[in-house]
DNA sequence: AGATATTATGTTAGCGTTAACATAATGATA
DNA sequence: TATCATTATGTTAACGCTAACATAATATCT
């Protein structure tokens, strides 16, 4: 293989020393425009470009940030896929690499993380995060982001979430307005919270224009398209007007029961969904022939400021503890004004 | 946060020389049991890890592999993912680690890769693969293996691939042993080199058997669900006892077609169809009610012998260029004897 | 026991870069 | 023009590790 060159073989090749090299490299320190010229030459005679490596280790910060995605079923792996995106749009606007550390079950990953020093900091993403290693990340005061609201056995750590109560209360006070009541809410809220937060937001607009609240309407564990179908065809015996589904497999099963009963979307019921991701969406589009009305999360820029948190913290920054990403309404056709 | 400790502090600690403390934690070279206890009683009370960063610079080389994934639409993330598991794993086996480079649009990745020293050799993966990194990659002799049988502009790169011929051979073979000779064929062969394998796999298994060659059964170009129902609506008029589909979005547009002409599988048609990936491969089942025979491409061994061949290169062994790897032929419900 | 092989340990100089300080060249000011 | 501030460049020592060589301590053999 041929050998790449080095900072002092361009320095020679220049006539200068090392270190104004490495100063036009880094667009460091003051270099007078003709020397600039001059090395800006020679590196590009040599074709040479900065060992990352030897930089890493004299800096003693490798610019690499990393992101590790505790996968899981009943998420679609696109869901994450856009969230990665957005980090690495995110860290690479600020100088960052991106090490993806996932596809290794059940793996604890915090060791080789915060010893062995290949990255600056890191942001957990995933349900099912591995515990050991938040303990571990934390006590060594390693910078760590979380991807989603937590809070784990007493440790209060940085995150960024959606806003899922406003996002959810959004929808809900949109139903409302229409002139529904009987607005029904299939969520998995006792098992995760992001949407037990959904389930908050449904409740606020309720509250907020004085409809009642009536927990029969309300499903609070449904995740896969059979979760969805069963709940909605309990719902619909209260006849509703309106529902509010927290995913889009849930969403799928719950309009074939829709459609079982003989009912129309929106004309006998409005459905406001939460868009997880495009292609099901789509799909989901197709299968009942309208779009429909959600509630969607930013997720590139969900990523993106997730990057930006973990790179402020890690840069030594003040850095709030909490953060919130708006979601928004997608009003489309699913909805009806009674 | 805590600064973690060095070697040289380490070595302090148990009373010898950083040299051995280096033997120690590689296991290279000579180190009495007694001082080899020592070290590692000092490495624990420091809870010491190398430097991994340090080590790459000194060993001019990082143990990383890197993995570059053109990502499409068509292809299921899943089916990647499976890949991209069983490289990590293969790497993992043999002492390396994997950086992955993706979800970075017609974005070229080859001088990141063989400049700044991160990786010490690379996997391509994907069907439309930066031609431009290529050919950088080649010129600079950097080791690097396709994952996909590929010839790009006269470079014959090293590759592994399945043995698409003769898995689509077996297939065909089994379906004329049940005494099928009128068998369609869906795929894509015009576009896609895999795909042009498994045409010929076909036309083997009919030449062996001395079945004559039909053009009017064969479809070439066909990719969706869409183009698959297309494909079946027209090839249901030769009225052909078997088919053998491409993949799985195709497989699931052409099952409809046969649905739609008030036909049966395997009553009626016989059915092969590949398995790209389980989860589609599920719903495909659940949909029409039986358990569809499919060639297997076994995911995780590919990807565990592209990162075997991808170190044995870079560690500049003798590594035979081009390298194949059996489908699986799985024998379900989807075809009957004739 | 002395010579030789073997095993165990240590010393030193890099790997390619940057931080920190030192010096030289230039410009501004009185 | 001498003095000081500023800008431009250079020198040296890390960063934490390992390769390569050097030496010391054993073990093995005649």
């Amino acid at each position: 293989m041929t050998r790449s060159s080095n900072l002092i073989e361009v320095a020679k090749a220049a006539g200068v020393s090392n270190m104004t090299v490495s100063r036009v490299i880094n667009n460091s320190g003051n270099v007078s425009e003709k020397t600039r010229q001059k090395v800006l030459k020679a590196i590009k005679e040599l074709n040479y470009q900065p060992n990352l490596i030897a930089r890493s280790l004299a800096r003693k910060k490798t610019n690499i940030l990393g992101l590790v995605v505790y996968t899981e079923q009943g998420v679609h792996p696109a869901f994450y896929n856009e969230i990665i995106n957005g980090v690495q749009k995110g860290a690479s606007e600020l100088g960052y690499d991106l090490l993806v550390f996932a596809n290794r079950e059940d793996q604890s990953y915090s060791d080789r993380i915060t010893h062995s020093s290949f990255v600056d900091g890191v942001i957990f993403m995933g349900v099912k995060i591995n515990q050991h290693d938040i303990r571990n990340v934390h006590e060594k005061g390693f910078p760590y982001v979380f991807i989603g609201k937590r809070e784990i056995e007493g440790i209060h750590p940085y995150y960024i979430s959606p806003d899922y109560v406003k996002g959810t209360r959004m929808a809900a006070e949109h139903l409302i307005e229409l002139g529904h009541t009987k607005i029904g809410f299939i969520g998995q809220s006792r098992i995760i919270e992001p949407d037990y937060d959904k389930l908050l937001g449904y409740q606020e607009a309720l509250f907020k224009h004085h409809v009642v609240y009536n927990p029969q309407l309300v499903f609070e564990e449904s995740q896969t398209q059979l979760d969805g179908y069963n709940a909605m065809k309990e719902l619909l015996k209260q006849k509703p007007t309106a529902v509010i589904i927290n995913n889009t497999y849930a969403t799928i099963g719950a309009t074939t029961a829709i459609k079982e009963a003989g009912l129309q979307i929106p004309e006998d019921i409005s459905v406001i969904g939460f868009d997880d991701n495009q292609e099901l969406n789509e799909q989901y589009n197709d299968f009942i022939g309208l779009e429909l009305s959600t509630i969607r999360i930013p997720k590139v820029e969900l990523g993106k400021e997730a990057a930006r948190m973990a790179i402020s913290l890690l840069e030594g920054n003040e850095t709030p503890k909490a953060n919130f990403i708006d979601l928004h309404f997608m009003k489309n056709d699913s909805c009806k004004k009674l």
